[in-house]
DNA sequence: CGGAAATTTGAAATCGCTCAATGATAGTGG
DNA sequence: CCACTATCATTGAGCGATTTCAAATTTCCG
């Protein structure tokens, strides 16, 4: 079996071989999807969540009148599902967007996990947060700015996010996503979305070829989307107290 | 002292006294702010959260061209500021929308609980993904639908929280936010929310008197808002796992 | 009472949507 | 390999929602 991508655990806590293995362990089935196979729909029982091994997937919320919203596209390394821990059925539908490989996790093991190895719980909230962080900046992107800006900021937010798993990738991906669903995730309409990547080839700051995209100057195009960057900590000051207090409870037991 | 507004913790966790007088103790200062008061700014560093004890805050983003989008109006029980604890600097400008009491939580206390009372843990854990979800259909409301059909969107959420601090709560409130304000919520301009406003009035489903917000048939405002009601599992399957696991762990000790 | 902020209204401009049609591309089965 | 089909990308034209600019009115607060 190939290696797991833990880069997203591992930016907030310094994880130990034993809770590499716990989370290791947590992991039950291997899936495969193909390309916009549905992963779970949104209504169905949400016991289990998943773990992200290869490829992208999209999680999308639906209106009652069937219009449907990509709030986040998934990529490595990514818990899927984990909103709807709080739910009977599941407020997402999660599809792949090119070929996937997961692990279900099952809900109960999880919560075990969350006892007996704090330091990954821990990092498990911080990295719920930091999804509320990517979340909050979209709905800023897409109640303030207009569609060319919002996707510049998608790009953008999609090439940070390689950058966390590899800090070495170049500013260049193949984006497997259509112009329909580009469009579901800025919140237009298909047609306007086409309009919106044209505008975006006119500014001169993105490269397409096909599904290619390069972006040709970072600096530029992210004040051009006017979002701010963040820089999430890595092992926080919050963390090594995480660290401590186990250690002292271990000395108490 | 007055009762802590604990409802958001004991729905995911019947929590036990030793939890409750645990929570409490997290708390380190009280402090007191008017309307418009700041909270914390973004760029502040973001060392420490903030319980909600009394009075309505709000979240908000800030573009890089100096807009604002409000992603949170927060309501008594909240923990206010946590995702910025994945950050040096704050994301997030807290301030408070009327009179508010809220209690300053450090950082240390809290990851020092996080280890001793994973149940506390797991609870704080589970609302965070709970937010999650708020702002998944927060965004699919903007993204997806009419500005008359977001301020619905809003006000029943509002009414679905102000319900959950007290399931008798009538469908009718005061609600302190200015149509500037209200327009960063929504994601348009003062002007256009005055005119939607207006607009909501005409559907005949919402009465205004003043700051006075009543929903006339909140069945057929959800219905306009196209926003689908969730139904937050209180202490679900999950929690009784993280429950027993903790069991486990006394008996091993 | 005076001044600042909030609400309300009007009119013109802009952005994004809808409807409609045309090519281009990819997958499928014969 | 080709015909067939469905999906995707692209373009045009008109419409509708929202913005912008500007001004009048009301409310709130000291």
């Amino acid at each position: 079996m190939r290696d797991l991508p833990l880069h997203r655990l591992n930016h907030f806590v310094r994880l130990e071989p034993t809770e590499v293995k716990a989370f290791t362990e947590l992991r039950t089935e291997r899936r495969r999807f193909d390309r916009h196979d549905f992963i779970r729909r949104h209504g169905e029982p949400a016991r289990d969540v998943y773990f992200l091994v290869e490829g992208w997937a999209a999680c999308c919320v639906h209106s009652a009148g069937g219009d449907e919203q990509i709030v986040k596209v998934h990529l490595p390394g990514d818990l899927l599902g984990t909103p709807s821990m709080t739910l009977g059925c599941a407020a997402e539908t999660l599809f792949a967007l090119n070929r996937v490989v997961l692990d279900v996790v099952s809900g109960e093991r999880f919560a075990e996990m969350f006892v007996k190895f704090p330091r990954l719980a821990a990092a498990m909230f911080l990295s719920a947060q930091q999804e509320r962080i990517w979340l909050m900046d979209r709905l800023m992107s897409v109640g303030r700015t207009s569609s060319v800006q919002r996707l510049a900021g998608f790009l953008l937010s999609i090439y940070d996010r390689l950058r966390m798993i590899d800090p070495s990738h170049a500013p260049r991906f193949e984006l497997p996503l259509s112009q329909r669903e580009i469009a579901n995730v800025l919140g237009i309409t298909p047609v306007h979305a086409n309009r919106t990547v044209g505008g975006l080839d006119d500014t001169g700051l993105v490269e397409r070829d096909g599904r290619w995209v390069t972006l040709l100057d970072v600096k530029a195009l992210r004040e051009f989307s006017s979002i701010p960057e963040r820089r999430f900590e890595g092992a926080p000051a919050w963390m090594r107290a995480v660290g401590e207090a186990a250690r002292e409870q271990q000395r108490v037991d």
